[in-house]
DNA sequence: GGAATAGTGTCTGTGAGACAGTATAGG
DNA sequence: CCTATACTGTCTCACAGACACTATTCC
């Protein structure tokens, strides 16, 4: 890049990092991964995975790999996609360091290995990460975790990734959790499966059965190949 | 930032850019506004207006900084919003440029002055500027175009932002027409008209009447402070 | 049988598409 | 008068919320 390139104004070259919000259901609840740093800045503080784009790698390519390195889980069984772009100056006492965001949805994963740096890795249900407005967070990670919420929570209703946090056969009993504890509230059970079965390919089903622990056996499903819903799935209340 | 500080595998800063994708309706169209690019890399070619990040600038307020210099639009007056990070490994031949990709709606502006740089600035019917899958676009811009319409043609499903095309007062005929020409597709004026009246504070009435042309008068609007529009616009033939 | 969970049916209100009909302007 | 555009009303069908009812399992 040759010098006439550049503008007037005075530019700098940045870092460039991904960071992830990886969300799943557990325990009632949804649950984010979050670290502990091991260095400065922030060290000790929770944070969310993420790591240096390196110099030939995409950026869905940094994030994938991350969530390898993170989590020890393979990128190709959950949805991965992207939240934007956060730079504000500042954000990151080393200097200038733009983040590109991803969001991660995936079924009940098992507990997350120690990271490459030895950070501790675990499982924090949203709520409590926001406690405080989420001050503890490092960076503006409270910022980019609040937009995952958003974005996962307005999914849901035009989307079929709810199926995306469900482990392979699932009822719809469980689907409906997922919808309920992602949207703080209570679906009818009736008009869930209703509306579910009605849109062709959300779900498919396999034709076995639960082995039942209390009540009657439930019917499995898999994934369809249907993305979009519609008509939407709408929580009520919503303005 | 120290040396330990960096991971293992090679990491090199990148620069940071904004590009904006401008859309306006105009001669019953979709327009996206283009600049004729003053230097290399792509001298000559068309691309979308943007530039360089710069040092203290946070990432929207470098689009809004841009958006002036390049068509001097205030960004106050039209609806801005990101669409997200772009970095694949050599979409910039002079070396690692990650660009944060920015929507703007805006309603009929005047034809745009003269860059910075001396760039011609046009505004192309969208359409126009994807023939040939957009390949006479500079950088990866085609793919941030599609996008960048999709993003929009979403967006007038589930939101009001259709409003920002328009320039106040308005008529529902006149905010019809943004959605048809946006889908492409006509809509039944008097359904239309129902929905958008019975969604309350999409438009406000202003109690004026349009001079009339030729018919009946059109009672003139402006724009309300729902964001949402639920239920949604749905455009026919989704899947 | 009772408890628990799965699944079906039905009633009612609302909204969307289709389209006929009315209102108000210019010529 | 006619034409053009704005606006109103109405019919029908599909779907959503509410909720009663039936089915199948374990105890």
């Amino acid at each position: 890049m040759d010098h006439a390139d550049r503008p007037d104004r005075p530019v700098t070259s940045a870092w460039v990092t991904v960071d992830l919000v990886i969300f799943t259901v557990r325990d009632d609840a949804l649950q984010v991964l979050l670290v502990e740093r091991g260095k400065e800045p922030f060290q000790g503080r929770t944070a969310l995975p993420g790591g240096y784009v390196g110099t030939d790698e995409g950026l869905e390519q940094a994030a994938r790999r991350e969530l390898w390195e993170e989590t020890g889980v393979d990128s190709h069984d959950l949805h991965l996609e992207q939240l934007g772009g956060y730079g504000t100056p500042g954000r990151d006492p080393r200097g200038r360091v733009v983040t590109v965001a991803y969001l991660a949805l995936g079924p009940e994963m098992p507990e997350p290995v120690a990271g490459t740096d030895a950070r501790r890795a675990h499982w924090t249900p949203v709520e409590k990460a926001l406690d405080d407005e989420g001050r503890h967070l490092a960076f503006d990670h409270a910022v980019i975790l609040r937009d995952a919420l958003e974005r996962a929570r307005k999914q849901l209703e035009y989307t079929t990734i709810a199926s995306a946090f469900c482990t392979e056969p699932f009822t719809i009993s469980e689907l409906r959790h997922v919808y309920e504890v992602v949207w703080g509230q209570p679906l009818d059970p009736s008009n869930f499966r209703r509306k579910v079965l009605k849109a062709e390919r959300f779900v498919v089903a396999t034709g076995q059965r639960t082995a039942s622990v209390a009540g009657r056996p439930a019917a499995l499903y898999r994934r369809g190949e249907k993305k979009l819903l519609v008509p939407a799935l709408l929580r009520a209340g919503e303005e």
